[in-house]
DNA sequence: CTCCAGGTTCTCG
DNA sequence: CGAGAACCTGGA
């Protein structure tokens, strides 16, 4: 869109990308809060550093180009929020997320992340997440994520003694799985195939699924259902997930994952504080 | 103390 | 196949 590489990394209007916004709807985890106000990105072992200057966004970083698809510079997201906005309900979620954008994450990263995320609080999946890193990472700075190959390296009771409490199985057994040819190969596959695919898992379910569909992969069609969308939207003929799903992901078509993700972040403001 | 968190797996009728 | 219970852990 109107972002401008520049000498010290990418520069865009305020209102296209709201860092709040971005980092705090549970898409990824690691972001930190730095002591200056600014934040702090992990992805993979590339970091970049976030804060507004006037009216504009920055993001400081040695990776512009690989920072730019995770922001997801090539959408156009007035154009979806003016697609959304034609359903009603969706207005003041859309009134309240403006500069929100899908991030595009490492699929090997957001598939331990969101395995781990299960029955799950953001805090402790933060937690978690840092541990693992930290157990492979440096003594100082942000430990990179590690690689398949150094999380494969780990047993259930390493897992265990991290803190993933009954994920550790899950991990120890899907790690393994998560080759870049298994990763690659649901890039390509169509968004139903795909889920199926990874729902083989031993930890992935549906919603987990849908979570690396649209986060990692950015497959828009995605409408994870938690326990958030859930209680937005269920009714009394929408009284499970699956129905909730089902009736949203159709609604929303291509555009279900950005709904979700203004939903989910409405809901989140207004009712998680 | 109980309840819940970006759910999935296991068990049982 | 569908419904219910069980599940690590830490904070409210």
């Amino acid at each position: 869109m109107n972002e401008r590489i520049t000498e010290r990394g990418i520069v865009c209007p305020r209102e296209e990308l709201n860092i709040e916004r971005t980092l705090k709807c549970g898409q990824l985890f690691r972001f930190f809060n730095n002591a200056d106000g600014t934040y702090s990105v992990a992805s993979g072992n590339k970091t970049c550093k976030l804060y507004y200057d006037g009216d504009n966004t920055v993001i400081e970083t040695d990776e512009p180009e690989y920072f730019a698809r995770y922001f997801d510079f090539e959408t156009d997201y007035s154009r979806i929020m003016a697609e959304l906005s034609e359903f009603g309900e969706l207005r003041e979620a859309l009134a309240c997320g403006g500069g929100l954008r899908i991030l595009r994450q490492q699929p090997f990263e957001a598939t331990v992340s969101f395995i781990i995320s299960a029955n799950n609080n953001i805090k402790r999946i933060q937690g978690i997440i840092e541990r693992i890193c930290a157990r492979f990472g440096g003594e100082s700075g942000i430990a990179p994520f590690p690689s398949r190959e150094e999380l494969s390296t780990l047993s259930v009771e390493d897992f265990s003694a991290l803190g993933c409490g009954f994920r550790d199985r899950y991990l120890y057994n899907t790690v393994p799985l998560l080759t870049r040819e298994y990763l690659d190969a649901i890039e390509n596959m169509p968004q139903e195939f795909a889920k199926k695919e990874l729902c083989k898992l031993m930890g992935i379910g549906p919603k987990v699924a849908e979570c690396i569909l649209l986060f990692a992969y950015k497959k828009t069609a995605s409408y994870p259902v938690d326990t958030w969308i859930f209680k937005a939207g269920k009714t009394a003929e929408l009284d499970t997930p699956e129905k909730v799903h089902e009736y949203y992901s159709r609604r929303y078509g291509e555009n279900a994952g950005y709904a979700q993700q203004y939903v989910f972040y409405y809901n989140q403001q207004r009712i998680g504080g």
